[in-house]
DNA sequence: ACCGGTTGCGCAAACGTTTGTTCATTCCGC
DNA sequence: GCGGAATGAACAAACGTTTGCGCAACCGGT
C-alpha cells in the first residue's frame, strides 16, 4: 500500500538498490538493457522518488521560498505568478509565505522557509531588506555556500544577495514628463508605503521630474498613502482641499490610484477634466477602471521569471547579473490635456487605448 | 560552518542523541535539569531541526499543497490568504503550484506537490475534481491513509476527500430576488468558466431565482464568459444588441462585472441608469468600482481558513465537517430601481454604501 | 596466455532525525 | 537491607536515497 520505494525496485530487477538509482538517473555506467529494464519497472510501480530521502542526502529540496507581503495585491500576485511558472519549468516547486507587510512577520516568514530547507529565497519588496545579510541559516552542505537570496525590488545588500527591480526613477520622471507634456503645472504625488524602497525611488523620480521640467517643487503636493485602494478618497480630499489643488497627480501605484478614481467618481471631481490621473505597475485592472487608467507599466512578470532564474543560476553556481528592467508609459484615458480657465467643462476625453510609446 | 546538528549538541551536551532529541520535544522522561541545559544550548548553537531529516522518519512534511487556477485572480488570491493563516497558525507551509486554468496543467501541479511530500492538498476551484478520487499517490505510513484532499468549491467525491464550498445557488437567488424587488424583470446572466461547478451552481440559482419571481425565463439573456474582466466589453454588446435589452444583469463573479462596468463606460451606457449590474464574491476592488458594485459577498478569507483547518483535522484523525457558507447581500450603487420609460436619464444613483442586510 | 584498462554492478556509508527497547540507577515499602 | 517498581538515559534500527569505492568480468593488444 505504501508508495513503492527503489528498493522495491531493485528486488523485482534482481539488482542492488544503488543500480536502480543510477539507472532511473541515467548514469552512464549502467547497461542500456539494465537501464531500460529498470525504468520500465519503476514505470509501472508509479514509482515517485521520496524527495525528503533524496534530499537528505544531497542536501538540496528543489525548492525555492518566496516570501510576499501581500497575494491578494495584483501586483504581488503577477510577480509570484512569473516566479511559479519559471520554477516550474526546472521542475522546482515554491513554497510562500505572507508577511502582511509586517516586518516581524517578515522576518519570521523567512526564517520558517529556511528552516524548511528551501534551496534558495526570493522576497518580494522587503521592508527590511539590511536583515538578510545575517540570516545565517541554511548554508549549503557542499559549497559551504550561505543559500542565495534574490530581493526583488531591493538592491543587492550582501554576499550571495542578489537583486531583481524595475528603474522606478526613470519610470517616475517618465510619468511626470508625460503629464508635463500635457500641460500640467502642478502636478501631486501620492506616496506609498513608508521605508518601502519603491516609494522612495518613485518620489524621486517624481521630484526629478518636477525639476527637470521646470516645475518648483511643492511640498503639499506630494502626500502620505500606503499603496492600497483605500488611499484614494483621503488623498483626493487633501489634495483637493489645498488653495491652489493641483490638475493631475501620479501615484504610487494602480491600486491607490483606482482608489483616487473611485473618490473622484464619488464626489463629482471629472476625470481626466479637472485633475489627471496617473498610476503605476499596469495591473489587468487598470485597462479597465474608469476611465481606463494612464499608467507606466511595469514588466511584472518578467521581474518573477527573472528572480526565480537569478536564483536558480547562484545554485547552479552561475554568476547572478544584477537585473534592472525597464518600465513603458501606457497611455490610456485618465490622463489628458490641461483643460485652461476657460475651457472648462468639456465631457470625458474617451478615445481607444493607444498602447505602446515605448 | 554547516548547520548546527543534533549529534553537536549532544556531544556538547555529554549525553545520546536520542535524549537530545527527546529532550527538545519536552519527552517526560527527561529530568528537567537535563532539558533545561540541553534546550539552553541548542538555543545557543541556533539549533533548527532538519526538516527533511525529521520527515523522513516521521512521514510528515508539515507541508500543505495548494494548488489554484491562477493566484492574480483576487478571489483566488484572497482565499490563498485564508489558508496560509491558518496553516501558519499551526506551524504548517504551504507550497503552492498553479494551474493556469488548464486541467492538464491542474493535475501535473497537484502530482507535483504530492511527489514532495506535501501531509494534505488544497484545491481551489478545479476542474476535474473527479481526477483526485484516483490519484493514488501518498498513503500515510503510519496509518496507511491516503492524503487528505480538500477541495474547496467542489463537492467531497471519494474516500479522504473533502468540502469546502458557498451556498452558490442560494447567493444567486438572493441576487436575482434583490433585482426582482428593484423591480426588474429582465435580468441576465454572465456566466463564468464552462464546466466549473461555481458557474452551473449560479447558473441554477439564477434560474431558480427567475423562476421563483414569477419571471418567465429568456435564454438569451444568459450570455456565456470566463470570470474575467475582459468578458465585459462582449457580453455588453451581445446584451444590448438583444431586440428586448435587459435592465439588470447578474455576473458569474465581480471581475466579470469590473470588465462590464467599464465597458458600459466607454459605450456610454449608464449604471444604473440604463443598467443595473450585480457582481459575485465581493473582492475588495469592488467597493471601488465606478460605481461602486452590489454584488453578493463571499466569505473568502473564511473559505481558505476552513479549507487549511478540514485538511489538518484530518491529518490528526478528527471528525470533517462538510463546510458550506452562506453569502450575503451587500448593497452598494451599481444596482438600481428600475427607471420607467418615462422617467429615464436621471444621474447616477449615488448615496453610501449601505453594506450589511445578511 | 598475461596484463592494463574498461565496463557493469554491488557494498556500505552517510544524510539527521525519531522511537522502541534495553539497561542501569534510584527509590519505595516491607 | 531486599525485591520490585519507577525513573532516566543510552543503544540501535529505521526512514529512502545517493555516491565513493571495491571487485569481478571482459576486452583488446602484445
Amino acid at each position: 500500500m505504501s508508495p513503492a520505494s527503489i528498493v522495491d525496485i531493485a528486488r523485482i530487477a534482481q539488482v542492488s538498490p544503488s543500480t536502480v538509482s543510477r539507472a532511473l538517473q541515467d548514469h552512464p555506467r549502467i547497461s542500456p538493457e539494465r537501464r531500460a529494464e529498470i525504468q520500465r519497472i519503476a514505470e509501472g510501480l508509479g514509482y515517485r522518488p521520496n524527495q525528503m530521502a533524496r534530499g537528505l542526502v544531497t542536501g538540496r529540496s528543489r525548492t525555492l521560498g518566496v516570501v510576499v507581503t501581500d497575494v491578494t495585491d495584483p501586483y504581488v500576485a503577477e510577480v509570484l505568478k512569473g516566479a511559479e511558472a519559471a520554477a516550474r519549468d526546472s521542475g522546482y516547486g515554491l513554497l510562500f509565505a505572507m508577511s502582511n507587510r509586517d516586518p516581524g512577520q517578515e522576518v519570521a516568514a523567512a526564517e520558517t522557509l529556511l528552516d524548511r530547507d528551501v534551496d534558495g529565497l526570493i522576497v518580494i519588496s522587503s521592508r527590511v531588506p539590511a536583515r538578510y545579510r545575517d540570516l545565517v541559516r541554511g548554508a549549503d552542505r557542499a559549497t559551504g555556500d550561505r543559500t542565495p537570496i534574490v530581493l526583488v525590488n531591493n538592491e543587492p545588500i550582501g554576499p550571495r544577495i542578489f537583486s531583481v527591480r524595475m528603474d522606478n526613477i526613470g519610470g517616475a520622471r517618465t510619468a511626470v514628463g508625460y503629464l508635463r507634456q500635457l500641460g500640467h503645472e502642478r502636478i501631486a504625488f501620492i506616496a506609498g508605503p513608508e521605508g518601502g524602497r519603491s516609494n522612495r525611488e518613485r518620489l524621486t523620480g517624481y521630484l526629478e521630474g518636477i525639476a527637470a521640467n521646470g516645475l518648483g517643487s511643492a511640498p503639499e503636493l506630494v502626500v502620505a498613502g500606503s499603496g492600497l485602494l483605500e488611499d484614494g478618497p483621503h488623498a483626493l480630499a487633501t489634495l483637493m482641499a489645498l488653495p491652489d489643488p493641483p490638475t493631475a497627480v501620479l501615484c504610487y501605484n494602480d491600486l491607490a490610484a483606482i482608489g483616487l478614481l473611485s473618490a473622484a467618481a464619488r464626489t463629482g471631481i471629472r476625470v481626466p477634466g479637472e485633475l489627471s490621473v496617473m498610476g503605476f505597475d499596469d495591473i489587468p485592472l487598470a485597462a479597465y477602471a474608469v476611465p481606463p487608467l494612464t499608467t507606466l507599466m511595469q514588466p511584472t512578470g518578467a521581474l518573477g521569471r527573472a528572480a526565480a532564474e537569478s536564483c536558480l543560476a547562484a545554485l547552479r553556481g552561475a554568476p547572478v547579473p544584477e537585473v534592472i528592467l525597464e518600465g513603458r508609459l501606457v497611455v490610456r484615458s485618465s490622463a489628458g490635456p490641461l483643460e485652461h480657465e476657460g475651457a472648462k467643462g468639456s465631457k470625458d476625453a474617451k478615445g481607444e487605448d493607444r498602447e505602446g510609446m515605448a
